[in-house]
DNA sequence: TTGCATTTTCTTACGTCGTAAGGCAGCCTT
DNA sequence: AAGGCTGCCTTACGACGTAAGAAAATGCAA
């Protein structure tokens, strides 16, 4: 099946441009809409072509983790303007890290389900042990300080639910009100706090506000301990 | 095709016997060997007879993270012995959690995968709450504690490196040791901290050490925030 | 016991996925 | 001109989740 109509004089396929392809598939219609098929369709290509620019699945979507990292890198980068001392400067690259991963929401989530040890996450890493080096760390405490950031480093924390994903209808959600007086904490909690702020980015109340403390309370934890 | 060769009275089928079925294959095979038809088979049974007892694969993977979080549960409550302030206790529960966890190593990344809200999640958060509240907390430093805690107050953070599973031969490797020269603070800290603890459980060298400094560091944050 | 209705299990089949195997065209080199 | 790369395509396979409905097992009334 000629999937070229005519014409138009075909731009060569590229490991770039299937990556990027890639990219903007996620971007548009998630992650899960990622398949062969898809990008070749995007490209006016075969699935199987793409094989010789690609070594496989697996292979593609540690392609897409360097995308993402390197305009991470970049975008970090770039900022390079006030340093500060290592911990503005460390909260700083982080928030700016944040910031992309929210034009990528399905990054946090291919991030995790990877542990490939790209050159660009190790690189992106390294800096963080720069700053906090010429900030006063140890080795060793720097070492202890990637284990805690975990991938708030990244820009991202695991958020355990996400009622925006399970939908309505949902049958737990009728269980979790019935249970409703056996969670007295939780039932206090949330109806104490008004959960009135709409702005929730990643997840439930995985807001800005939120990420920052959680972020403060670290850096401070680690700034006692220098 | 008669799968039940002969005999054997033949236990019916049930939703409880269907996850257990599937907990015991990801126990031992990892998750992705969790399908329904391998489910089946371990069942004696024919895949689309799960579909009797589970609405479908979500729900199927619902029913673990009940199975689960029901074992949690348990654990946790079996402990309540010396209470202690809520700082200990709160860290001996998640130290509990983090057990279950590694009776589990593919949970971590089922619990990420899914953002349902299940019962039995809320409610370990409702005690965890409830600790927090008997300790002096307000409710919204409690909820900042959630979100500080993330999947850590389930006694599990992500980690992002895992050459364990890249396995060995990964061309990114090789890329990495070309790039060692442009990684200098990396190289610093690695060659600096003696990376000799085998006992590495989950991850990298997320061992139980690093596990509890991240803890602490945010238990001690929320104490001083109280 | 027989008959019927309900519950439980099985058979068959479809569409989607990743990808193995090999074909075919255009270009480059000798 | 001949042969070999390089890049893309065709066909096909096995795995997956699961829709639709047939078949068997079970429980209950007569």
């Amino acid at each position: 099946m000629a999937l070229q109509a005519n014409s138009e004089p075909r731009i060569p396929l590229s490991r770039d441009r299937v990556l990027r392809a890639a990219v903007a598939i996620a971007d548009s219609d998630g992650l899960e809409s990622v398949t062969m098929r898809r990008i070749g369709e995007a490209l006016g290509a075969e699935a199987m072509s793409l094989y010789y620019h690609v070594a496989n699945k697996n292979d593609l979507l540690d392609g897409i983790v360097d995308v993402l990292m390197a305009e991470l890198n970049e975008t970090v980068d770039r900022d390079d303007g006030a340093p500060g001392d290592w911990k503005a400067a460390m909260r700083r690259r982080i928030l700016i890290a944040r910031h992309v991963m929210l034009r990528h929401t399905w990054a946090p989530r291919l991030l995790e389900s990877r542990t490939a040890m790209r050159p660009a996450v190790v690189l992106y890493h390294d800096r963080l042990v720069g700053l906090m080096r010429s900030g006063g760390f140890s080795y060793d405490l720097a070492h202890h300080a990637l284990h805690a950031l975990g991938s708030r480093a990244l820009g991202f924390s695991q958020e355990l639910f996400d009622p925006s994903a399970g939908g309505a209808g949902d049958q737990s959600e009728r269980m979790i009100v019935d249970l409703a007086d056996q969670l007295p904490n939780l039932v206090g909690m949330l109806s104490e706090i008004a959960h009135d702020d709409p702005e929730s980015t990643l997840g439930w109340c995985d807001d800005q506000a939120e990420f920052e403390f959680s972020l403060d309370l670290i850096l401070d934890g680690l700034d006692r301990l220098k």
